[in-house]
DNA sequence: TCTGGGGTCCTAGGACCC
DNA sequence: TCTGGGGTCCTAGGACCC
């Protein structure tokens, strides 16, 4: 799709169409997507709204509206699959499709893309570019050369001259920690990259990038699709992280963070049907140094508690180790919660241990999740996420927040 | 240029097991 | 008795994508 996130957000809004708009970009925010107009002005998704308003002072910023994008974003799966059962969605906004089996039905690839995009645009009111290609990465790169509203078809006699034209940024994969390795070592477009001595580029990049890149430099990536996951495959990990409007040292403040995040990540994991046993909890402080500690739990959990005792243990790790270290990392930007190595939850048998009450934390989980579907979220939650909440009411002494249900 | 949030995959060392 | 090789799991970090 073109401008995903700006087209949805401006669909039913023809008057801001030619005004330069931005999707995201509020205080601390980046710009998830820009209109055409404000791209005119350099205005690009991933930048900070600062730079944003920088660049375009009239830049008009709405929010992103989620699950319109998600509608969308199925919507045009199902188009997909009108063409072809074999669609990768790569993300909400973006997919291959193995057209080899529709061209009798359907006409030349080149046909096929200006039939994708001509339903997407009548049924869906935005518009998508197509590349056209007999490898992933180089439809990938296609499809960006045929922005906005175009197709780029690129026959397979044509690949290698197709990519060696490039900059090795442009391939699919290199991103700016390989590209400045490569820079460095003198090769800066596609053919010179092709052309470099494997043990050279060992040492640039290592040797698992460098095999990589040679296979992208000529064109020998895959053909066959990897079709998306289903329920006999669920997803990696789930997580939920959040950069706060100001740094908090707190440590009562941060748990509040960490214990909403928590919820959240586990209400997703319990919609999904899935467990995880992997706690990930990150830190990114002021000075934007990044950490993440992890543990691995005895066995899968969805439930609240769990992952948040976890993620209170790893914070508080976390904070002994950086206590009295130079630079004072003690400001925190961002706290993170992810759970990995998720198992469907019917295959979790849990076991019980001595004296375990009935009816835990699990059935509460539960019971919220209903009350959630029912009377909308923040219905109910927990007492130490209420408005106004402190996390020192009387009475307590654990020190961490108590997730009792409210 | 004061830098979001959701993911995936890879690497590498150490523990542990056979 | 002082030593191999293979495999898996755990943890931490980094790169990349949209």
């Amino acid at each position: 799709m073109d401008a995903f996130f700006a087209s949805v957000a401006l669909r039913d809004r023809p008057e801001l169409h030619d005004v330069p708009v931005a999707v995201g970009g509020g205080h601390r925010g980046v710009v998830l997507s820009a209109n055409y107009a404000a791209r005119a002005y350099g205005v690009r998704g991933g930048m900070s709204g600062l730079r944003a308003r920088r660049l375009c002072p009239q830049l008009i910023s709405v929010p992103g509206d989620h699950a319109a994008f998600s509608a969308v974003s199925s919507a045009v799966r199902d188009i997909f699959r009108r063409i072809t059962p074999l669609v990768e969605m790569a993300s909400l906004d973006e997919a291959f499709l193995d057209v080899r089996g529709a061209t009798r039905r359907l006409g030349s690839p080149y046909a096929i893309a200006e039939l994708v995009r001509a339903t997407v645009h009548d049924e869906q009111g935005i518009t998508c570019s197509a590349g056209v290609a007999p490898t992933v990465s180089v439809a990938k790169i296609a499809s960006r050369h045929a922005k906005p509203d175009g197709v780029v078809v690129v026959p397979p006699e044509e690949v290698v001259a197709f990519l060696h034209a490039l900059d090795v940024e442009e391939l699919y994969g290199v991103g700016t920690a390989t590209a400045t390795r490569l820079r460095r070592a003198g090769l800066r477009t596609v053919r010179q990259l092709a052309h470099a001595p494997l043990e050279e580029l060992r040492a640039a990049v290592g040797p698992g990038t460098a095999s990589q890149l040679q296979v992208l430099a000529w064109g020998r990536d895959r053909s066959e699709l990897h079709e998306r996951r289903g329920p006999q495959e669920p997803d990696r990990s789930m997580g939920a992280q959040r950069t706060f409007a100001h740094d908090l040292t707190d440590r009562e403040e941060i748990l509040r963070e960490v214990l909403g995040l928590a919820a959240k990540v586990t209400r997703r994991l319990r919609a999904g049907g899935v467990a995880g046993r992997t706690v990930v909890l990150t830190a990114r402080y002021a000075d934007f140094t990044t950490l993440t500690r992890s543990r691995a739990l005895p066995e899968p959990t969805d439930v609240t508690q769990e992952v948040y005792a976890a993620a209170t243990v790893l914070l508080d790790t976390l904070r002994r180790e950086q206590r009295g270290r130079p630079g004072r990392r003690d400001a925190l930007r961002l706290v993170g919660v992810r759970v990995e190595g998720l198992v469907p939850s019917a295959r979790v048998h849990r076991q019980r241990v001595l004296g375990e009450r009935e009816h835990g934390w699990s059935d509460a989980d539960r019971a919220m999740d209903r009350a959630t579907s029912r009377f909308g979220a923040g219905a109910v939650r927990p007492a130490a996420l209420l408005p106004g909440a402190t996390g020192r009411s009387e009475g307590r002494s654990e020190g961490r927040p108590e997730a009792d249900a409210g």
